[in-house]
DNA sequence: CAAATGTACATTGACAGGCGATGTATCTTG
DNA sequence: CAAGATACATCGCCTGTCAATGTACATTTG
């Protein structure tokens, strides 16, 4: 893993409801769609993915069902709720924000003496 | 706080190296510091801060001396090491190629059906 | 002068999220 | 039928953040 795992805490959820505001989608493919789109320097483990889906169903933001595949493994399907527009909406919000403020914090004011 | 505590996680160090390349301090002052860059919108706390710093000597990232104030509270002052300023470099890459990661992933593509 | 407030550092225990390891079941392919 | 891909799931560990609490000294204020 190229990308810190910290980078990534507290996102995951927020990567997931942007995946599920464009389409529905089950937990498998979700995952293989981020690892495309970084190109494989990041990945969600299975872990962190199935807890974070768990977390995104108590929290009202996710409905599921299951697909009714007549043939492979039964896929679990997720369908984001309004709830979870709003918290999406909410985190990608908060998320420039932090971003924005964080890059305030390191850039580097070279050749600013700060003095005073 | 406006800014979850999630969105900071993993990035304290980074925030502290940045300002000790800046100059030397301690860790009251940095964390004035940042609550005043950030117009208090978020504030490391204590037990974060000193933690931080615990993690930073112990990598070698920087290295102290004790103040030698005549009046008031004694200060630790922090100075950034050779390795600090390395592993700031590096954790700066990083934080960027994960913010446009991240953004990447959570960007509408609003019109564009992903059909296929 | 006593109490309150500000400066400054420090630790402890709880909590939460990410992850390695492991397990399940099904289907495809050689 | 063995191997690998698909698909979901859980357990226990690790790490970073934080609330609470404590120390000590200085200044301000009533």
């Amino acid at each position: 893993m190229s990308i810190a795992s910290d980078m990534l805490r507290g996102n995951t959820d927020m990567i997931i409801l942007a995946h599920l505001t464009q389409r529905e989608s089950y937990g498998y493919e979700i995952n293989k769609l981020i690892q495309e789109k970084s190109e494989n320097r990041f990945e969600l483990k299975e872990a962190t993915l199935y807890g974070a889906f768990r977390r995104l169903e108590e929290a009202g933001c996710v409905s599921f069902y299951w697909g009714d595949e007549r043939t492979g493994a039964r896929r679990r399907y997720y369908r984001i709720t309004p709830e979870g527009r709003e918290a999406f909406a909410r985190y990608r919000r908060e998320w420039a924000e932090a971003v924005a403020l964080i890059t305030k914090l390191i850039v580097q004011e070279n050749g600013l003496k700060e003095e005073r």
